[in-house]
DNA sequence: ACGAGCATGTAACCTGTTACATGATTCA
DNA sequence: TGAATCATGTAACAGGTTACATGCTCGT
């Protein structure tokens, strides 16, 4: 579905749409070139995209069919048939007092770091998306920095929180 | 894993387990029966749990072994094979810019209100649990109630952040 | 005695991952 | 001409889902 998505934005090749997994879209949808291509040959045998060019190498160019457009508003309005929320760090969390305590506090710690890290590297991504894309303009632009600002928010969100766990668990020392 | 986990918290059958993973753990890591009796069997060969009791109905008691306790640990010290991070909602946002602007929008209201929903839910769960656990003195509580507070603050930044996209469309607007 | 709930298991199927495998083109 | 990169595909396996299947036991 993800392959349909970027589909639809602009037509491309499967290795096309093996670097835009790669790039922006690893932080929200990781895909395998394997599963990739077997998608796309499914995708095109369910009428949903077709090949409009054929360039060196069999590199074949797909596009988004109406069928295939039709099915992507579909499913961007009814999030029932998504796959279930499974979290292993917050599995970790609800754990944690299974270990150590000492080791429960650093957990705690790297959590908080990892969440400073990871906004470095979105802040980052953003600086450079954001001024080279004009976001003002371009719809798909604005909608990718919305992303980026969510990721954003969650981190900063993650590491606040870790740290007032933290703080709790200290109040709890006797 | 997540099996292993409960085990080490209490001893119980699958059956003991499948009630926790609906209740409380369904929020966090979903598990079906299939999979739950499959799982107990795969950690029973590995030696990490053993069977302590055998009652009625066939009714085999697991209990967590020194190696399920060292693996646990080394578990939880470990991030790296964790699954990949994949969010379908994340990647809705991504592609708000393939359906009309009046959808979209309507997408971002319906965000919105579910996060309120879900913030409901989660505080009448809180509610429940924190006043009959003691979750001063009892690590495991301490933790789950941990584990909620991360849910809500979750949700809580789901929301704001869904009203902050609206309010920039808006702006966008000529 | 019978229904609700306890208790476990199997089979078919789908998705995703890793590793393997192949060949074409460009450019230095 | 040889290396890098373009470009696609297959096979084996791991994990999860649904649906099917079976039997015991407790309380009324």
């Amino acid at each position: 579905m993800a392959a349909l998505g970027l589909l639809a934005q602009r037509p491309g090749s499967g290795y096309d749409l093996l670097k835009l997994f790669e790039n922006s879209m690893a932080n929200v949808w990781p895909a395998t070139q394997s599963q990739l291509y077997s998608e796309l040959n499914k995708l095109a045998d369910g009428g949903l995209i077709e090949v409009c060019d054929i360039g060196p190498r069999g590199r074949k160019v797909y596009r988004i069919t109406t069928a295939g457009r039709a099915e992507l508003r579909r499913w961007m309005a009814d999030p029932d048939e998504d796959p279930p929320f499974r979290s292993a760090s917050l599995l970790r969390v609800f754990l944690l007092g299974q270990i150590p305590a000492r080791q429960a506090r650093q957990h705690l710690k790297e959590t908080v770091e990892q969440s400073h890290a990871e906004i470095a590297r979105l802040s980052e991504l953003r600086d450079k998306v954001g001024l080279t894309d004009s976001a003002q303009a371009d719809d798909d632009a604005f909608f990718a920095l919305a992303a980026l600002d969510y990721g954003l928010r969650l981190n900063a969100m993650q590491a606040e929180w870790a740290h007032d766990v933290l703080a709790r668990m200290e109040g709890r020392r006797k």
